[in-house]
DNA sequence: GCTTTTAGTTTCGACTCGAAACTACATAGA
DNA sequence: TCTATGTAGTTTCGAGTCGAAACTAAAAGC
Protein backbone atom coordinates (compact mmCIF):
# COMPACT_ATOMS: atom_id res chain seq x y z
CA UNK A 1 0.00 0.00 0.00
CA UNK A 2 3.06 2.31 -0.83
CA UNK A 3 1.73 6.09 -1.74
CA UNK A 4 3.63 8.73 -1.68
CA UNK A 5 7.42 8.88 0.67
CA UNK A 6 7.14 11.38 3.28
CA UNK A 7 10.37 12.97 1.36
CA UNK A 8 7.75 13.50 -1.59
CA UNK A 9 5.13 15.27 0.10
CA UNK A 10 7.54 17.12 1.98
CA UNK A 11 9.70 18.06 -1.35
CA UNK A 12 6.30 18.89 -3.57
CA UNK A 13 4.70 20.94 -0.38
CA UNK A 14 7.40 23.62 -0.53
CA UNK A 15 7.73 23.23 -4.72
CA UNK A 16 3.96 24.80 -4.30
CA UNK A 17 4.74 27.10 -1.49
CA UNK A 18 7.58 28.60 -3.59
CA UNK A 19 5.72 28.95 -6.23
CA UNK A 20 2.77 30.56 -4.30
CA UNK A 21 5.07 33.07 -2.95
CA UNK A 22 6.89 33.73 -6.17
CA UNK A 23 3.38 34.54 -7.77
CA UNK A 24 1.92 37.24 -5.21
CA UNK A 25 0.51 40.42 -5.69
CA UNK A 26 4.09 41.85 -4.52
CA UNK A 27 5.78 38.39 -5.62
CA UNK A 28 9.63 38.07 -3.84
CA UNK A 29 11.75 35.22 -4.46
CA UNK A 30 11.19 32.64 -1.76
CA UNK A 31 14.72 33.83 -0.12
CA UNK A 32 14.06 36.93 -0.03
CA UNK A 33 10.78 36.14 1.83
CA UNK A 34 12.34 33.57 3.84
CA UNK A 35 15.65 35.98 5.21
CA UNK A 36 12.83 39.01 5.32
CA UNK A 37 10.60 36.76 7.73
CA UNK A 38 13.65 35.91 9.77
CA UNK A 39 14.67 39.29 10.15
CA UNK A 40 11.53 40.00 11.75
CA UNK A 41 11.64 37.09 13.67
CA UNK A 42 14.83 36.77 15.43
CA UNK A 43 16.87 38.92 18.76
CA UNK A 44 19.11 41.68 18.63
CA UNK A 45 21.85 38.89 18.32
CA UNK A 46 20.86 37.29 15.21
CA UNK A 47 20.22 39.80 12.80
CA UNK A 48 23.21 39.86 11.09
CA UNK A 49 24.54 38.53 7.57
CA UNK A 50 26.13 35.72 8.99
CA UNK A 51 22.94 34.93 10.83
CA UNK A 52 20.90 34.79 8.35
CA UNK A 53 23.62 32.74 6.27
CA UNK A 54 23.03 30.46 9.04
CA UNK A 55 19.43 30.51 9.07
CA UNK A 56 19.19 29.88 5.51
CA UNK A 57 21.26 27.49 4.78
CA UNK A 58 23.48 29.49 2.34
CA UNK A 59 26.89 30.78 2.61
CA UNK A 60 27.87 34.19 3.24
CA UNK A 61 28.48 35.04 0.24
CA UNK A 62 25.11 34.12 -1.34
CA UNK A 63 23.29 35.89 1.61
CA UNK A 64 25.11 38.69 0.58
CA UNK A 65 23.70 39.23 -2.33
CA UNK A 66 20.28 38.20 -1.37
CA UNK A 67 20.45 41.10 1.13
CA UNK A 68 21.83 43.51 -1.48
CA UNK A 69 18.47 42.77 -3.06
CA UNK A 70 15.97 43.29 -0.06
CA UNK A 71 18.30 46.73 0.36
CA UNK A 72 17.41 48.01 -3.19
CA UNK A 73 13.64 47.32 -2.87
CA UNK A 74 13.57 48.99 0.15
CA UNK A 75 12.70 46.07 2.52
CA UNK A 76 15.53 45.84 5.27
CA UNK A 77 17.26 48.33 6.27
CA UNK A 78 21.32 48.48 8.10
CA UNK A 79 23.02 49.46 11.06
CA UNK A 80 26.59 49.53 12.05
CA UNK A 81 27.80 48.01 15.56
CA UNK A 82 28.17 50.07 18.08
CA UNK A 83 31.16 47.90 19.63
CA UNK A 84 32.19 45.73 16.66
CA UNK A 85 33.35 47.40 13.50
CA UNK A 86 33.02 44.19 11.81
CA UNK A 87 29.37 43.80 12.22
CA UNK A 88 26.02 45.11 10.45
CA UNK A 89 22.62 45.08 11.86
CA UNK A 90 19.63 44.44 9.68
CA UNK A 91 16.06 45.17 10.37
CA UNK A 92 12.79 45.18 8.02
CA UNK A 93 11.81 48.86 7.15
CA UNK A 94 8.04 49.57 7.29
CA UNK A 95 7.67 48.58 3.95
CA UNK A 96 9.20 45.25 4.81
CA UNK A 97 6.73 44.24 7.17
CA UNK A 98 3.86 45.07 5.80
CA UNK A 99 4.93 42.87 2.77
CA UNK A 100 5.47 40.19 5.22
CA UNK A 101 1.93 40.53 7.16
CA UNK A 102 0.19 40.65 3.04
CA UNK A 103 2.41 38.20 1.89
CA UNK A 104 2.83 35.18 4.35
CA UNK A 105 1.59 32.99 4.61
CA UNK A 106 0.90 32.89 1.04
CA UNK A 107 -3.30 32.13 0.41
CA UNK A 108 -2.96 28.33 -0.78
CA UNK A 109 -1.17 27.65 2.32
CA UNK A 110 -3.26 29.37 4.56
CA UNK A 111 -6.94 27.84 2.95
CA UNK A 112 -5.42 24.55 3.29
CA UNK A 113 -4.57 25.00 6.48
CA UNK A 114 -7.50 26.47 7.66
CA UNK A 115 -9.30 23.34 6.48
CA UNK A 116 -6.62 21.12 8.70
CA UNK A 117 -9.04 21.25 11.96
CA UNK A 118 -7.16 22.15 15.31
CA UNK A 119 -6.42 19.32 16.43
CA UNK A 120 -4.70 17.81 13.08
CA UNK A 121 -3.02 21.47 12.66
CA UNK A 122 -1.15 20.88 16.33
CA UNK A 123 -0.82 17.72 16.04
CA UNK A 124 1.24 18.50 12.28
CA UNK A 125 2.77 21.26 13.94
CA UNK A 126 4.59 18.96 16.68
CA UNK A 127 5.26 15.99 14.00
CA UNK A 128 7.30 18.55 11.85
CA UNK A 129 9.33 20.28 14.88
CA UNK A 130 10.33 16.26 16.02
CA UNK A 131 11.57 16.10 12.10
CA UNK A 132 13.52 19.15 11.90
CA UNK A 133 14.92 18.68 14.83
CA UNK A 134 15.89 15.50 13.77
CA UNK A 135 17.60 16.97 10.74
CA UNK A 136 19.30 19.48 12.65
CA UNK A 137 21.06 17.32 14.68
CA UNK A 138 21.86 14.77 12.41
CA UNK A 139 23.06 17.64 9.73
CA UNK A 140 25.08 19.61 12.55
CA UNK A 141 22.95 22.75 11.89
CA UNK A 142 21.83 25.01 14.43
CA UNK A 143 18.44 24.91 15.79
CA UNK A 144 17.77 28.75 15.50
CA UNK A 145 14.49 28.39 17.60
CA UNK A 146 12.18 30.45 19.98
CA UNK A 147 14.69 31.79 22.81
CA UNK A 148 11.31 30.47 25.32
CA UNK A 149 12.12 27.07 24.03
CA UNK A 150 16.16 26.85 24.24
CA UNK A 151 17.97 24.98 27.06
CA UNK A 152 19.72 28.34 28.51
CA UNK A 153 16.45 29.80 29.15
CA UNK A 154 15.22 30.60 32.48
CA UNK A 155 12.03 31.67 34.54
CA UNK A 156 12.73 33.99 37.43
CA UNK A 157 9.31 35.00 38.17
CA UNK A 158 6.08 36.06 36.53
CA UNK A 159 7.30 38.02 33.14
CA UNK A 160 10.79 38.03 34.33
CA UNK A 161 13.24 35.68 32.64
CA UNK A 162 17.14 35.41 32.15
CA UNK A 163 19.73 33.99 29.51
CA UNK A 164 21.61 31.24 31.01
CA UNK A 165 24.04 31.87 28.00
CA UNK A 166 24.56 35.40 28.52
CA UNK A 167 23.43 36.11 31.58
CA UNK A 168 21.08 38.50 30.01
CA UNK A 169 17.28 39.86 31.16
CA UNK A 170 15.16 39.03 28.74
CA UNK A 171 11.12 40.95 28.12
CA UNK A 172 8.43 38.66 27.80
CA UNK A 173 8.48 40.06 23.51
CA UNK A 174 12.67 39.09 23.75
CA UNK A 175 11.57 35.43 24.76
CA UNK A 176 9.88 34.98 21.88
CA UNK A 177 11.90 35.71 18.93
CA UNK A 178 14.45 33.61 17.32
CA UNK A 179 17.47 33.03 18.68
CA UNK A 180 20.88 32.00 16.55
CA UNK A 181 22.31 30.38 19.81
CA UNK A 182 19.22 28.34 20.29
CA UNK A 183 20.31 25.01 21.94
CA UNK A 184 17.47 22.29 22.09
CA UNK A 185 16.54 20.34 24.69
CA UNK A 186 17.97 16.78 24.42
CA UNK A 187 15.60 13.79 23.66
CA UNK A 188 17.27 10.74 24.39
CA UNK A 189 18.16 9.75 20.45
CA UNK A 190 21.65 10.76 19.61
CA UNK A 191 23.65 12.82 22.11
CA UNK B 1 2.33 29.88 23.70
CA UNK B 2 2.80 30.43 19.93
CA UNK B 3 6.48 28.52 19.32
CA UNK B 4 6.43 28.68 15.35
CA UNK B 5 3.93 28.35 12.70
CA UNK B 6 2.84 25.39 10.80
CA UNK B 7 4.53 27.44 7.54
CA UNK B 8 7.59 28.38 9.55
CA UNK B 9 8.32 24.73 10.15
CA UNK B 10 8.06 23.98 6.58
CA UNK B 11 9.83 26.50 5.03
CA UNK B 12 12.81 25.60 7.45
CA UNK B 13 12.50 21.84 6.59
CA UNK B 14 12.29 22.26 2.80
CA UNK B 15 15.50 25.26 2.76
CA UNK B 16 17.44 22.54 4.68
CA UNK B 17 16.23 19.44 2.61
CA UNK B 18 17.14 21.67 -0.79
CA UNK B 19 20.58 22.76 0.69
CA UNK B 20 21.40 18.81 1.72
CA UNK B 21 20.27 17.97 -1.97
CA UNK B 22 22.91 20.36 -3.52
CA UNK B 23 25.79 19.45 -0.92
CA UNK B 24 25.39 15.73 -2.06
CA UNK B 25 28.91 14.01 -3.40
CA UNK B 26 26.71 14.07 -6.71
CA UNK B 27 25.34 17.33 -6.20
CA UNK B 28 22.27 18.35 -8.27
CA UNK B 29 20.44 22.02 -7.68
CA UNK B 30 16.89 21.08 -6.14
CA UNK B 31 14.90 21.37 -8.99
CA UNK B 32 16.74 19.08 -11.11
CA UNK B 33 16.75 16.46 -8.35
CA UNK B 34 12.77 17.42 -8.15
CA UNK B 35 12.69 16.36 -11.96
CA UNK B 36 14.60 13.68 -12.19
CA UNK B 37 12.82 11.67 -9.30
CA UNK B 38 9.27 12.69 -10.87
CA UNK B 39 10.51 11.23 -14.52
CA UNK B 40 11.38 8.12 -12.48
CA UNK B 41 7.99 8.25 -10.71
CA UNK B 42 5.44 8.81 -13.64
CA UNK B 43 3.91 6.93 -16.18
CA UNK B 44 3.72 7.13 -19.66
CA UNK B 45 1.37 10.01 -20.08
CA UNK B 46 2.80 11.62 -17.44
CA UNK B 47 6.88 11.65 -19.14
CA UNK B 48 6.80 15.14 -21.04
CA UNK B 49 8.50 18.39 -20.44
CA UNK B 50 4.67 20.04 -19.64
CA UNK B 51 4.04 17.07 -17.10
CA UNK B 52 6.72 18.29 -15.69
CA UNK B 53 6.09 22.03 -15.38
CA UNK B 54 2.67 21.37 -14.06
CA UNK B 55 4.27 19.19 -11.99
CA UNK B 56 6.93 21.48 -10.73
CA UNK B 57 4.62 24.48 -10.68
CA UNK B 58 6.84 26.40 -13.21
CA UNK B 59 6.37 27.50 -16.63
CA UNK B 60 7.45 25.21 -19.85
CA UNK B 61 10.05 28.15 -20.80
CA UNK B 62 11.73 27.30 -17.18
CA UNK B 63 11.54 23.67 -17.53
CA UNK B 64 13.16 23.62 -20.41
CA UNK B 65 16.29 24.70 -19.49
CA UNK B 66 16.08 22.58 -16.82
CA UNK B 67 15.32 19.45 -18.53
CA UNK B 68 18.25 20.54 -20.80
CA UNK B 69 20.94 20.84 -18.14
CA UNK B 70 19.70 17.39 -17.29
CA UNK B 71 20.15 16.04 -20.42
CA UNK B 72 23.76 17.50 -20.90
CA UNK B 73 24.56 15.54 -17.53
CA UNK B 74 23.46 11.91 -19.22
CA UNK B 75 20.73 11.77 -16.68
CA UNK B 76 17.78 11.78 -18.62
CA UNK B 77 17.24 11.09 -22.97
CA UNK B 78 14.80 12.22 -24.56
CA UNK B 79 12.09 10.19 -27.58
CA UNK B 80 9.80 11.20 -29.69
CA UNK B 81 5.97 10.32 -29.89
CA UNK B 82 4.93 8.38 -32.16
CA UNK B 83 1.87 9.37 -33.20
CA UNK B 84 2.19 13.05 -32.27
CA UNK B 85 5.15 14.91 -33.59
CA UNK B 86 5.17 17.71 -30.99
CA UNK B 87 5.53 15.80 -27.68
CA UNK B 88 8.34 14.45 -26.23
CA UNK B 89 8.64 11.84 -24.15
CA UNK B 90 11.47 11.66 -21.33
CA UNK B 91 13.09 8.75 -18.95
CA UNK B 92 15.81 9.18 -16.60
CA UNK B 93 19.05 7.22 -18.01
CA UNK B 94 20.37 3.97 -16.08
CA UNK B 95 23.05 7.23 -14.43
CA UNK B 96 19.92 9.48 -13.46
CA UNK B 97 18.31 6.25 -11.46
CA UNK B 98 21.64 5.60 -10.04
CA UNK B 99 21.59 8.56 -8.93
CA UNK B 100 18.60 9.32 -7.39
CA UNK B 101 19.32 5.84 -5.42
CA UNK B 102 22.39 7.44 -3.87
CA UNK B 103 21.42 10.72 -3.29
CA UNK B 104 17.37 10.99 -2.35
CA UNK B 105 16.38 11.46 -0.07
CA UNK B 106 19.33 12.73 1.80
CA UNK B 107 21.40 11.86 4.53
CA UNK B 108 20.09 13.82 7.27
CA UNK B 109 16.36 13.87 6.37
CA UNK B 110 16.63 9.93 6.10
CA UNK B 111 18.40 9.90 9.96
CA UNK B 112 15.57 12.16 11.01
CA UNK B 113 12.66 10.40 9.82
CA UNK B 114 14.07 7.25 10.94
CA UNK B 115 14.53 8.12 14.23
CA UNK B 116 10.48 8.90 14.11
CA UNK B 117 8.81 5.92 15.19
CA UNK B 118 6.26 4.23 12.32
CA UNK B 119 3.04 5.38 13.69
CA UNK B 120 4.36 9.34 13.81
CA UNK B 121 5.79 8.52 10.44
CA UNK B 122 2.18 6.89 8.51
CA UNK B 123 0.52 10.13 10.61
CA UNK B 124 2.86 12.79 9.58
CA UNK B 125 2.45 11.30 5.95
CA UNK B 126 -0.90 11.00 6.18
CA UNK B 127 -1.17 14.73 7.70
CA UNK B 128 1.05 16.28 5.20
CA UNK B 129 -1.10 14.42 2.23
CA UNK B 130 -4.38 16.37 3.68
CA UNK B 131 -2.50 19.13 3.64
CA UNK B 132 -1.40 19.03 0.06
CA UNK B 133 -4.29 17.85 -1.31
CA UNK B 134 -5.76 21.08 0.66
CA UNK B 135 -3.46 23.55 -1.39
CA UNK B 136 -3.51 22.01 -4.46
CA UNK B 137 -7.29 22.20 -4.30
CA UNK B 138 -7.07 26.11 -3.32
CA UNK B 139 -4.73 26.91 -5.80
CA UNK B 140 -6.85 25.21 -8.80
CA UNK B 141 -3.29 22.91 -9.13
CA UNK B 142 -3.53 19.55 -10.95
CA UNK B 143 -2.94 16.64 -7.75
CA UNK B 144 -0.62 14.50 -9.39
CA UNK B 145 -1.13 11.55 -7.48
CA UNK B 146 -0.40 7.79 -8.19
CA UNK B 147 -2.59 6.01 -10.25
CA UNK B 148 -4.20 3.44 -8.00
CA UNK B 149 -5.24 6.47 -5.37
CA UNK B 150 -7.11 8.17 -8.39
CA UNK B 151 -11.02 8.38 -8.28
CA UNK B 152 -10.35 6.87 -12.02
CA UNK B 153 -8.94 3.90 -10.94
CA UNK B 154 -10.81 1.14 -11.26
CA UNK B 155 -10.23 -3.05 -9.43
CA UNK B 156 -11.45 -5.75 -12.46
CA UNK B 157 -10.13 -8.74 -10.36
CA UNK B 158 -6.87 -9.90 -8.67
CA UNK B 159 -3.91 -7.73 -10.08
CA UNK B 160 -6.27 -6.81 -13.27
CA UNK B 161 -7.08 -2.75 -13.12
CA UNK B 162 -8.21 -0.35 -15.57
CA UNK B 163 -8.19 3.72 -15.41
CA UNK B 164 -11.88 4.56 -16.18
CA UNK B 165 -10.59 7.96 -18.04
CA UNK B 166 -8.59 6.44 -20.72
CA UNK B 167 -10.49 2.62 -20.52
CA UNK B 168 -7.25 1.74 -20.16
CA UNK B 169 -5.75 -1.81 -18.88
CA UNK B 170 -3.32 -1.20 -15.79
CA UNK B 171 -0.62 -3.38 -14.50
CA UNK B 172 -0.08 -3.64 -11.03
CA UNK B 173 3.45 -1.70 -11.97
CA UNK B 174 1.41 1.05 -13.86
CA UNK B 175 -0.96 1.59 -10.92
CA UNK B 176 2.00 2.70 -8.46
CA UNK B 177 2.89 5.67 -10.73
CA UNK B 178 2.38 9.00 -10.35
CA UNK B 179 -0.41 10.28 -13.54
CA UNK B 180 -0.71 13.82 -14.44
CA UNK B 181 -4.63 13.41 -14.86
CA UNK B 182 -4.65 11.76 -11.65
CA UNK B 183 -8.32 12.75 -9.99
CA UNK B 184 -8.37 13.18 -6.09
CA UNK B 185 -11.45 11.93 -4.17
CA UNK B 186 -14.04 14.47 -2.56
CA UNK B 187 -13.26 15.52 0.84
CA UNK B 188 -16.56 17.07 1.87
CA UNK B 189 -14.71 20.57 2.43
CA UNK B 190 -14.90 22.65 -1.02
CA UNK B 191 -16.36 21.57 -4.10
C1' DG C 1 -7.61 25.32 -46.66
C1' DC C 2 -7.20 28.49 -43.07
C1' DT C 3 -7.30 29.63 -38.32
C1' DT C 4 -6.58 28.44 -33.66
C1' DT C 5 -4.64 25.60 -30.21
C1' DT C 6 -1.04 22.94 -28.16
C1' DA C 7 3.94 21.22 -27.27
C1' DG C 8 8.12 22.70 -26.91
C1' DT C 9 12.35 25.90 -27.45
C1' DT C 10 14.88 30.22 -27.24
C1' DT C 11 16.17 34.62 -25.39
C1' DC C 12 16.16 38.16 -21.96
C1' DG C 13 17.06 40.22 -17.40
C1' DA C 14 16.85 39.62 -12.46
C1' DC C 15 18.14 36.51 -9.21
C1' DT C 16 20.26 32.19 -6.62
C1' DC C 17 24.06 29.59 -5.49
C1' DG C 18 28.87 28.02 -3.97
C1' DA C 19 33.69 28.93 -4.40
C1' DA C 20 37.28 31.81 -3.99
C1' DA C 21 39.48 36.15 -3.60
C1' DC C 22 39.21 40.18 -1.12
C1' DT C 23 38.68 44.20 2.67
C1' DA C 24 38.37 45.64 7.21
C1' DC C 25 38.27 45.04 11.88
C1' DA C 26 39.34 42.32 16.20
C1' DT C 27 42.03 39.51 19.06
C1' DA C 28 45.80 36.56 20.66
C1' DG C 29 50.57 35.89 21.17
C1' DA C 30 55.52 37.06 21.19
C1' DT D 1 53.71 47.08 20.14
C1' DC D 2 54.03 44.56 16.30
C1' DT D 3 52.47 40.63 14.01
C1' DA D 4 49.94 36.67 13.04
C1' DT D 5 45.42 34.63 12.93
C1' DG D 6 40.60 34.79 13.03
C1' DT D 7 36.06 36.72 11.97
C1' DA D 8 32.32 39.68 9.49
C1' DG D 9 31.13 40.92 5.41
C1' DT D 10 31.54 42.02 0.21
C1' DT D 11 32.74 41.13 -4.58
C1' DT D 12 33.29 38.41 -8.65
C1' DC D 13 32.74 34.34 -11.40
C1' DG D 14 30.23 30.70 -13.85
C1' DA D 15 26.32 27.54 -13.81
C1' DG D 16 21.73 27.51 -13.03
C1' DT D 17 16.69 29.15 -11.83
C1' DC D 18 12.88 31.77 -12.94
C1' DG D 19 8.92 34.09 -15.55
C1' DA D 20 7.73 36.60 -19.63
C1' DA D 21 7.49 36.90 -24.25
C1' DA D 22 8.66 35.74 -28.83
C1' DC D 23 9.16 31.93 -31.58
C1' DT D 24 8.68 27.11 -34.36
C1' DA D 25 6.24 23.22 -35.59
C1' DA D 26 2.64 20.07 -35.51
C1' DA D 27 -2.28 19.05 -34.52
C1' DA D 28 -7.11 20.05 -34.40
C1' DG D 29 -11.25 22.68 -35.51
C1' DC D 30 -14.16 24.47 -38.82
Amino acid sequence: MERASLYEYLSRISRLLMAEERSGREALPAVQMAALHYLNRCNRYSDTPASVADYLAATKGTVSQTLRALENKGLIERHADANDGRVVHLAPTRAGKQLLRAEIPPPAFRAAEAELGNDDRDQLRELLETLLRGMQRSGQISSFGVCRTCSHFRRLGENRFQCGLTEERLTPADSEKICREHAAYATGAND
